[in-house]
DNA sequence: ATATAATATATTGTAAATCAATGTATTGTA
DNA sequence: TACAATACATTGATTTACAATATATTATAT
């Protein structure tokens, strides 16, 4: 339990959003979301992302294609779905919400002690 | 895997650095951060809070004092310590880097679609 | 007095998800 | 032919939030 624990939870749990948020901009294969995702400072492993990948594909949200390459293997090219469209949107809400909520609740003043009286209600 | 999982998600990683801030604002007992997180829709369960409670008090950025209730058994009203209040200024300036990484992220425009012969590089 | 309700701290078992490490397959190059 | 680079994928370990439940204290109702 330290502090870079705390601020990789904080990072995990942006994931799936960010993750739909750069597909939805274009289509992309894994590589590309790490490096874009590592460009936002948010860093994901590819053991992380295909998993993650998988679940979204299998929940409607995304779909993808074969694109053959000429310097490696083909790859898998993601795109959104309807669904998955309509859930960022959703998740977009969440977020700006939650942003909102926690920029309120971490920039107010600081309180004073509390008293064993005060302790009855 | 659906839309409300993902939310559950985004909320679970800021649930430290926000009972870290209500902390810092003044003394609080578990019942407190559970009502005030409920205030900012960041909703925690006390079998959540209790372990999270005791991990930052053995991490050193937590103490607590006993104080007696009139209305029930006494409760434990937690603080801060200095190392904690440093922990939560870090934790203050990720929150405010990720956010930005965020929604910058979340705010681009669609790009096209990719050629097989563009997936070469 | 005794039982019940309310309040409060705390633990246990389960499920989900990330990570590190590794595996499998394809293509290009030495 | 072997090796390096690229790419998709899985496995085992660890963490952690949650639901359910346990334990204890105080007030209230009967």
């Amino acid at each position: 339990m330290d502090i870079q624990n705390t601020q990789s939870q904080m990072r995990k749990g942006v994931l799936e959003f960010c993750i739909l948020s750069i597909i939805q901009q274009g289509e992309v294969y894994p590589s590309d979301i790490v490096e874009k995702m590592k460009l936002a400072n948010l860093h994901i492993l590819e053991g992380t992302l295909y998993p993650l990948l998988t679940r979204l594909k299998n929940a409607g949200l995304l779909n993808y294609r074969w694109v053959e390459s000429i310097s490696g293997p083909p790859r898998k090219y993601f795109v959104m779905t309807d669904e998955g469209k309509a859930a960022f949107g959703v998740l977009l809400q969440t977020w700006k919400e939650m942003a909102t909520a926690v920029d309120q609740l971490t920039t107010q003043k600081t309180n004073s002690t509390v008293t064993s009286t005060e302790a009855a209600s």
